[in-house]
DNA sequence: TGCTAAGTGGCGGGGCCCTCCGTATCGTAC
DNA sequence: GTACGATACGGAGGGCCCCGCCACTTAGCA
């Protein structure tokens, strides 16, 4: 017997499918009465599936996470592991910058169930956890940064870009700011 | 013959009163009829007197901006300049991370009148002008920074803070991990 | 004390979020 | 092929909010 029935399923991916659109186009606020409208099924259906806005959230950017997940085990590997640190931030910044909503849902934890930890933070954390202890092995990085530091970071300098009206060039040209240090010592 | 009626600077007085309370409390999105039933008149007076809810927010903010403005003047005449700097900033940050609402308010520029530069930030930006010059000259911040970018930068740290249980230390802590530079060359 | 324009606020329209509950549909067992 | 039970659906209604309109009140001058 299927955990779900079919036609559940099926109303899944559409709302999916036009959540996508529609978060892509309106960000992280989207109605989600209007999303339940293009899907043609009711607003009760769209919050069946996704208990919360976060949720929703969470399932359309999943793909692109599990995407910069990939890339940053790949790095993990690279032979200068600093030029590969790089490499991961300006992906992630972009990613955060060019994607409508995602920063958005970086940075919304979940509001609500504190104890219950951020679903599209986490995955790419722990992968980037590698990445970053070699790093900081190879003296690339001052001690006692954590990855969950680096991907809210990111996602601040992606939300303070948003407004400008290239935000990937700005967001990037922030992340290099912060990457080189606003006043480094010595 | 005054520009205003009596009774229209008194509601304008309560109604920024109630909300900055109203702010303090439940940051940027605070209900403007909410605050309009506290300052017991009607929404449209809010409205009258506030055209955007950003008006409302720059009103809110502006004696604390006013402050942090007149702290960079005072620092700009300091004997370490880098260090005057540093602590300009982290007042900001502080600010930004502990006074709900001010980040936003800080970031969402302009949305809808792009020709219209962001008031909060402007007299922030033109304040911290001359401290940021001097730091430039002695070298303590790379050529190319503009008071905006640390304005966004640090703006973006705080809401990026926002979800974390103490705010101002968490922000605190990143804004030191940008000045100190993620990964510095050389 | 009257007049005029500045100022007010209630009302209605449009949305959104959220919950409840009667109903339709799926999948299975017979 | 049919009948049944669990699963899933969606419309209705309540609450809140933003926004614009317009008849009414009131302050301040003559």
């Amino acid at each position: 017997m299927p955990a779900q029935r079919a036609d559940a399923r099926r109303n899944y991916a559409r709302i999916l499918a036009v959540a996508e659109e529609e978060v892509a186009t309106h960000g992280a606020d989207a109605s989600l009465e209007q999303i339940a409208r293009t899907a043609g099924v009711g607003s009760a259906t769209v919050r069946r599936h996704f208990p919360t806005r976060h949720a929703l959230l969470e399932a359309v950017f999943r793909e692109r996470i599990q995407a910069l997940a990939t890339r940053a085990h790949e790095l993990s590997e690279a032979d200068d592991i600093r030029a590969a640190l790089l490499d991961w931030l300006g992906a992630l910044t972009v990613y955060s910058a060019t994607v409508q909503g995602l920063a958005t849902a970086l940075l919304r934890a979940g509001e609500l169930d504190p104890d219950h930890a951020n679903p599209c933070v986490t995955p790419l954390a722990e992968a980037g956890e590698p990445l970053l202890r070699r790093a900081e092995q190879a003296g690339a990085v001052p001690p006692g940064v954590t990855p969950v530091d680096l991907v809210t970071l990111i996602a601040g300098i992606a939300l303070a870009a948003q407004h400008h009206p290239d935000p990937a060039t700005e967001a990037t040209r922030l992340l290099h700011l912060t990457v080189t240090g606003i006043s480094p010592p010595g």
